[in-house]
DNA sequence: CAGTGAGCGAGCTTCCGCTTGACTT
């Protein structure tokens, strides 16, 4: 008999906060929003103050109820999701929908026995101006994103997008390829000498930096900053650009040094010793774990998320029962609450002593950050990676482990070096050479060390030294390098667009439009990616500019604070929003895709050959069409042979296109079909097939790999079924078709059986729907095209009228 | 499992941010 309702957004939070309040308390979950903007049409009134037309969102209807019952039967409620604009939409949300009527508002911004008990004894009202925050940015998306996506429908391409977020990291893509372009590697030579104190064996290496008489210029510098910050670097240029510096730029000035060098003797010319601290990083938030779990574990991002997920789930603990091992992994934070500061303190003074104990470091929060949540960090300090390493897959393992030292080492000491730097002069030359000694290791007891040191002999100053050798050596500067999910995300972040909920999803949608590829998991845009960022750059440059988020940002915060209303706010970006619509349904120009051409020419007429996509997908054509039809069906081959007739495998996708799988070119004849993939070379042991079961794994024997798998299940049987099922289709399609596809509903099939039983009918019915949709889009491409703008404009605005007509329509409904 | 590229031309796609599972492959 329960008489307190509490609702947050997650079920794993509702069953830790359950813990803390006791028997009077039911904690349920709202599993984030419930209602949302309609996902067709506009849904905002743009005439009278962008009044949102909400909607319960799908397949949450069972869970309204749930919350409701449980609502009736609570004496009262509180609405704890999270202290953010989103969260106190949620909770305006839970207000209306389960109709409460004096339900209280508690916001703890950690998971703390302490701190949900003090926001449960201390609620507050809905706060307007934070849920007026809210409706603004979601507006605002909403008419960036429904708006200019139509028109990339009519001038590019349907099912094309843009979006605040997501057209800005296509631009970082676009721009980042554009410098690769632009780059000119420029040549430049390093000369180092190896050198000794006289008479001893210990060498070392100095560099060439200066002339004498440019030494000065070089002393100016400011020394080098404390601390990097891990991960990718950004010293992308190999050749240092400091004043003063030597430029060697070619073989032959390199000669001409080391001709000037011809019997020089190497003496000291300053030698000097210094204290260097550095600092432990900061604990992890969502951003800076992708990060550094895709640099040292190699996962990209959206594993790291799913693994956080686990570990904040809970992992089964023997005799400790079930736990959640980190806190909440989406998150803009460096916070710590005051409780784990003080255990990873005793944690840190116990197993290292007291002076490895550190100050704990304290991040500045930026302008973006809303600091709903902690850190990522572990939930117990005293759980380490050793004690729970038995109960955690591999994987687990090493993320958590990754977690754990982070967190630890960001509240330990500094690393204490100390560090030489010796100059040394020979004739009018001066090299350089640089050591380093972990003098106190500090935080890197826990955390690995990137790099290793180097001991310098000690030095006086006009010491002379042994000479061993000059060595010069060229080098090019880089160009930066393409983005990977990791550093895009991190690009984004910094910049302070998306949220660490949806930096995963903006990778997937800029993937599914067809805007970037990956190459050796680096980022490279499309023809079709490049032709939207050109558009978009042109026709609405604010929204792709990177500080268009932050001004609005900007503006949030002084609607949170109650000093702008949310509609003004609406009115203003609206007001300008609109002229740049209108010049663009009027300027924007059709696009249409260049055919791909090939490296060959056509065998009848000698023309170029292209690839051309019809009914039935890519297939190779003469550029010449129509005088010259000749053509040929499309395959990529694997370069492997069948097994059963020698014929090539090739690549080929299933009916429904999903799925790629590997069959003889010889089919019908032939219908030998596998899903991994086959590679040219054979079997060493038996000579037979090879396949790559897993995309980036070693090619193993297909013999093999077929008996291996048919051991781990009761796999025969499923194959048994699929070739049945393949025979009775093939009877379907030409029996029953017709039949079938008057039959709309497909979702309700259950079993494998009808389901496999009812895709012939689909398939036709999809692709007859697919060639018509294609002529019709060619079509008012060329009518466009041939007659200009006149055509183009009343096309799109008549188009337009029916929309908004519709949307009125809906709306009255 | 054959064979694609004009012609007439319906109706569909889309945003960002909160949350998990239920689904296949």
């Amino acid at each position: 008999m329960a008489k307190k309702l509490v609702i947050v957004e997650s079920p794993a939070k509702a069953k830790t906060i359950e813990k803390f309040l006791g028997r009077d308390f039911v904690v349920l979950a709202s599993m984030g929003h419930i209602i949302d903007l309609p996902k067709k049409g506009l849904g905002v009134n743009t005439r009278k103050n962008f009044v949102p037309q909400y909607e319960v969102i799908e397949k949450k209807d069972r869970l309204i109820d749930e919350l409701k019952k449980a609502s009736l039967r609570a004496d009262e409620v509180y609405l704890a999701p999270d202290p953010d604009r989103e969260g106190e939409f949620i909770a305006w949300s839970l207000k209306n929908i389960l109709g409460l009527q004096n339900p209280h508002r508690a916001v703890f911004h950690e998971i703390t026995k302490r701190a949900v008990q003090e926001a449960i004894k201390k609620p507050r009202e809905i706060d307007e101006d934070l849920f007026n925050a809210q409706q603004a940015r979601r507006v605002l998306d909403r008419l960036v994103g429904y708006k200019i996506s139509p028109l990339l429908w009519r001038r590019i391409q349907s099912g094309t997008s843009a979006g605040r977020v997501q057209s800005v990291a296509l631009r970082l893509i676009c721009d980042r390829e554009a410098e690769i372009r632009a780059f000119v590697p420029e040549e430049y030579w390093s000369i180092t000498a190896t050198l000794s104190k006289q008479k001893q064996k210990e060498r070392f290496e100095a560099t060439l930096i200066t002339r004498l008489k440019d030494m000065a210029m070089l002393n100016e510098e400011a020394n080098e900053g404390e601390e990097q910050n891990g991960a990718e670097g950004q010293n992308t240029a190999g050749a240092k650009k400091e004043k003063g510096r030597i430029k060697v730029g070619s073989k032959e000035e390199a000669d001409a040094i080391l001709a000037d060098l011809q019997g020089a003797t190497y003496s000291v010319l300053k030698y000097e010793e210094r204290e260097q601290r550095r600092q432990p990083y900061l604990p992890y938030t969502t951003s800076t774990m992708q990060q550094d779990a895709s640099v040292r574990l190699y996962f990209k991002p959206k594993k790291t998320m799913s693994l956080a997920q686990q570990l904040y789930e809970g992992i089964e603990l023997g005799q400790r029962g079930h736990q959640g091992l980190i806190t909440y992994m989406r998150t803009d934070s460096t916070r710590i609450s005051d409780e784990a500061q003080a255990a990873v303190k005793t944690y840190i003074a116990g197993e290292h002593g007291q002076n490895y104990v550190g100050p704990g470091r304290v991040g500045k929060a930026k302008a973006t950050t809303q600091d709903a949540h902690e850190a990522i960090r572990p939930t117990d300090v005293n759980l380490t990676p050793q004690v729970v390493k038995s109960y955690l897959t591999p994987d687990q393992f090493k993320l958590y482990n990754l977690i754990w030292r982070r967190f630890v080492a960001s509240f330990m000491a500094a690393a204490i070096f100390d560090t030489v730097r010796v100059d040394i002069v020979a004739r009018q030359y001066v090299f350089r050479a640089t050591g380093s000694n972990l003098k106190f290791p500090g935080f890197y007891a826990v955390w690995p060390r990137e790099e290793d040191e180097k001991i310098l002999p000690v030095m006086q100053v006009k010491e002379e030294l042994d000479f061993h050798g000059l060595k010069p050596e060229q080098h090019f500067t880089q160009p930066p390098p393409r983005f990977t999910e990791a550093s895009l995300i991190k690009e984004l972040e910094e910049q302070g667009i998306g949220r660490p909920s949806t930096y995963v999803p903006i990778i997937s949608t800029i993937q599914d439009r067809g805007y970037v590829d990956q190459e050796q998991r680096r980022f490279l845009p499309t023809w079709l990616g490049e032709t939207v960022n050109d558009v978009m750059n042109k026709h609405f440059p604010e929204i792709v500019d990177t500080r268009f988020t932050a001004e609005m940002e900007r503006k949030l915060d002084e609607v949170e604070e109650g000093r702008y209303s949310w509609t003004e706010f609406l009115h203003s970006f609206y007001g300008d929003f609109k002229e740049s619509m209108k010049k663009a349904e009027a300027e924007m120009d059709r696009v249409q895709k260049p055919l791909e051409e090939l490296d060959e020419v056509c065998p009848e007429c000698g023309r170029n050959l292209v690839i051309r996509t019809g009914r039935f997908g890519r297939f190779i054509s003469c550029s010449g069409f129509p005088e010259c039809s000749y053509r040929r069906s499309f395959v990529n081959k694997t370069g492997a042979l069948c097994p059963l007739c020698n014929g090539d495998l090739v690549e080929r996708k299933t009916r429904q296109k999903k799925r790629i799988f590997y069959g003889c070119a010889n089919y019908p004849t032939c219908n030998f079909a596998i899903w991994e993939r086959p590679v040219p070379d054979l079997c060493p042991n038996c000579g037979g097939l090879m396949v790559v079961p897993k995309a980036g794994q070693a090619p193993v024997c297909y013999a093999e790999y077929v008996a291996g798998q048919r051991d781990a299940e009761e796999k025969p049987v499923q194959e048994n079924v699929k070739k049945t099922t393949r025979t009775s289709r093939k009877k379907a399609s030409t029996t029953e078709s017709t039949a079938k596809a008057a039959k709309p509903s497909r979702r309700r099939t259950t079993a494998k059986k009808q389901e496999e039983a009812d895709t012939p009918a689909e398939a036709t019915n999809g692709t007859a729907k697919r060639a018509t949709t294609r002529s019709s889009a060619t079509r008012t491409r060329k009518s466009a095209s041939s007659t200009g703008k006149a055509t183009t404009r009343s096309r799109s605005t008549a188009s337009k009228e029916s929309s908004s007509g519709k949307t009125r329509t809906r709306a009255a409904k």
